[in-house]
DNA sequence: CGTTGATGTAATCGAATGATTACTTGGACT
DNA sequence: AGTCCAAGTAATCATTCGATTACATCAACG
């Protein structure tokens, strides 16, 4: 995170940028509650008052994250599908979503925001991301009601996986090996190079 | 949650108790971070220093929490396990799983363990957790690997579809109502009758 | 009945945190 | 070279929250 080498000023909408690429990171290791505006700045390398200028709240802070993760899923999604296809939906969409491992937090900020629907902004905004995921699934991927319940619950799976941090016990427990193994029976080496691990705090 | 009708004093492993059950609630909707012992005693009928004392901290009352709610699994599964087997242990698992959402916000609250995984002492506890989950499927239930990595992935979406209050867009929105079909074909009507509400705090 | 130990609370403290205010700095454009 | 606005920060405020302390109350027992 933080700065590139480039010392000079950024456009409020670059630094926006940043600022939410480092809050995908900070909400998704601890939470909405548990984070906190300052360790979003410090990690995007700007001060906190400034994040709260450009974004207006912590809450639509993570709206913000929130939304972008949804867009990046949902573009992802599409684009893959209007490439040429190269082997069954299901996969090829199963590696988009592996693939956005890479943005830091992406993964856990969604579980995070669908376990807040008791909240009284972040619930409706939650609700609705998801349904758009399960309409995509249905309408445009053409994916039938079974095929698209087991897509999510392994997707679910991944997250909670990931935000567990088991990768780190990959090694150390035999079932947690069989388990990565059954999860991911093609992508393991990648997995384990993208995903957070233990020693890092996100 | 909150007073029997006798007002009599309890002993201290009764109130405790009381306080576990109430922190499942509080816990389970708001998570780790956003819950206050405040929220969590006045669910209790107690004050919060009260709960601070019979605790010690917020951190080991979670910690509480959490082994509570794995210990609830495991002896339902357990128990299903040694009682006459009507039909395939999948379904009979299932069920036990479903049961326990009459535990106001025991899913939730594994679910938000599951994504603390950087936490320096939730995340050891929360992994070891799941790994114990994973070992009694597969060494005592008897699952195969592909058996048990569905089965935990149902369970995480069905965490997800609870805490997200998705239940309120059941009749709303036709996707959703399809999607309970899938994931609920059997116990659709059970699940509407024990999932938390959306005009429930928790 | 009075002592004693456990149950329980009111009051309050200190640290953390989101937000606000007032200020500084840099660069684009005359 | 001077103006001016956008980018950015330091200082600080008000609130919230977990924890501590000191105090109150109930009931068991001699």
């Amino acid at each position: 995170m933080a700065q590139n080498g480039t010392q000079r000023r950024m456009s409020s909408d670059e630094r926006r940028a940043e600022i939410l690429l480092a809050a995908h990171a900070v909400f998704g290791a601890r939470g909405y509650e548990g984070a906190t505006t300052d360790e979003v700045a410090r990690a995007a390398g700007v001060s906190q008052p400034y994040v709260v200028r450009l974004f207006g709240t912590k809450e639509s802070l993570f709206l913000a994250v929130l939304h972008d993760a949804l867009d990046q899923l949902l573009d992802g999604f599409r684009a893959e599908l209007d490439a040429p296809a190269d082997a069954p939906a299901q996969e090829r969409m199963g590696a988009v979503y592996l693939r956005l491992l890479q943005v830091r937090g992406l993964h856990q900020t969604l579980s995070h925001a669908f376990l807040l629907g008791g909240h009284p902004v972040i619930g409706p905004a939650a609700r609705q991301g998801f349904v758009k995921v399960w309409r995509f699934l249905r309408d445009e991927a053409g994916f039938d009601a079974d095929t698209a319940q087991s897509f999510l619950a392994e997707g679910m799976l991944i997250n909670t996986m990931i935000g567990l941090r088991l990768i780190d016990e990959v090694d150390a427990d035999d079932g947690i090996h069989e388990l990565f193994e059954t999860c991911f029976p093609t992508t393991m080496r990648a997995v384990r190079d993208v995903a957070p691990r233990g020693d890092e705090p996100w």
